[in-house]
DNA sequence: CAGCGTGTTGAGGA
DNA sequence: TTCCTCAACACGCT
């Protein structure tokens, strides 16, 4: 998957193809990527409305329709393209779903993983429990996020601080990439309990997030693997990379080798010497 | 052949 | 009960 800058990257590619388009018709190919409603009231709900406009939540993408919103998350491999309908950008048997759209372009959902995700929820339930963005903690580029706010959560936590980064529910928007750059940077070490930073380091990784975040978007996120936010294009921040994917590569820093462990099973990537 | 991966969730243990 | 860890999901690549 796309991290949250391929994610907002997607977005904005979207929501210029997309914004006022309306939807004729909707085509499943793999059940399980819808997760409600059912196939039939999925479409019947999505026939005859036009997107609003297509934004992100964190890492989900968002199309807003007239009365529901259609939420996708993309999780490892998946991929939104629009296209004419003889044109597959993407391997066919890839295929997941589609909507045929009143200008004769459809959408269409990719994904070789089958990880990914896709509900319909309408725009009057969205503030209940079953929304998935109503678990989610804020997004970690917020600009009204608090050091103080992130210190009395840290506090309570006593599980090494990356898996903290990672988790979803207390804050959103950074994932395994990102996590591992955000600590290099503000010299932390992955392992260190939550609870142990002090208020300078809470400080320093808070800063960190919201440069390193917005740093990705800028670049249209990073192209690792096979992650491309549309055919053709890709993201430019994996040149800027400092420490994901770079074991024993000496640190920029102190020279010291680049470590991998695994840490909440996650592949994690710093330097001993530095991030201490 | 085994292990790994841009993500998340649910089960089960402490 | 709360906190935490890890397997599972599906599939291609090394």
């Amino acid at each position: 998957m796309p991290e949250l800058p391929e994610v907002v990257t997607v977005c904005e590619i979207l929501n210029r193809q997309l914004q006022n388009q309306m939807i004729l018709n909707f085509q499943i190919y793999y059940a399980k990527l819808l997760l409600n409603p059912s196939i039939e009231v999925f479409k019947t709900k999505v026939q005859n409305q036009k997107i609003a406009r297509v934004y992100n939540q964190a890492k989900y993408i968002i199309f807003e329709l007239e009365d529901d919103l259609i939420i996708s998350h993309l999780r490892m491999e998946g991929r939104w393209a629009y296209e004419k309908p003889e044109f597959y950008s993407y391997n066919q048997e890839l295929l997941e779903a589609q909507f045929e759209l009143e200008n004769g372009y459809v959408l269409r959902y990719y994904d070789f993983r089958r990880f990914g995700t896709l509900e319909l929820i309408s725009k009057a339930d969205v503030k209940s429990l079953q929304s998935p963005v109503n678990k989610i903690g804020p997004q970690a580029n917020d600009p009204n996020l608090t050091v103080s706010w992130w210190q009395e959560k840290c506090a309570k936590i006593r599980r090494p601080i990356k898996t903290v980064l990672l988790d979803q529910s207390l804050i959103s928007g950074i994932g395994n990439i990102y996590a591992n750059e955000i600590l290099y940077v503000a010299k932390i070490n992955p392992h260190l309990p939550a609870n142990q930073l002090t208020a300078q380091q809470v400080e320093k990784m808070l800063r960190q997030s919201r440069i390193i975040l917005n740093q990705a978007i800028k670049h249209g996120g990073t192209t690792i693997h096979s992650f491309a936010p549309q055919f053709g294009d890709s993201g430019g921040y994996q040149n800027f990379l400092l420490v994901h994917g770079k074991n024993n590569q000496n640190c920029s820093r102190c020279g010291a080798k680049i470590v991998k462990e695994m840490l909440g099973g996650r592949g994690t990537y710093y330097c001993p010497i530095c991030q201490n």
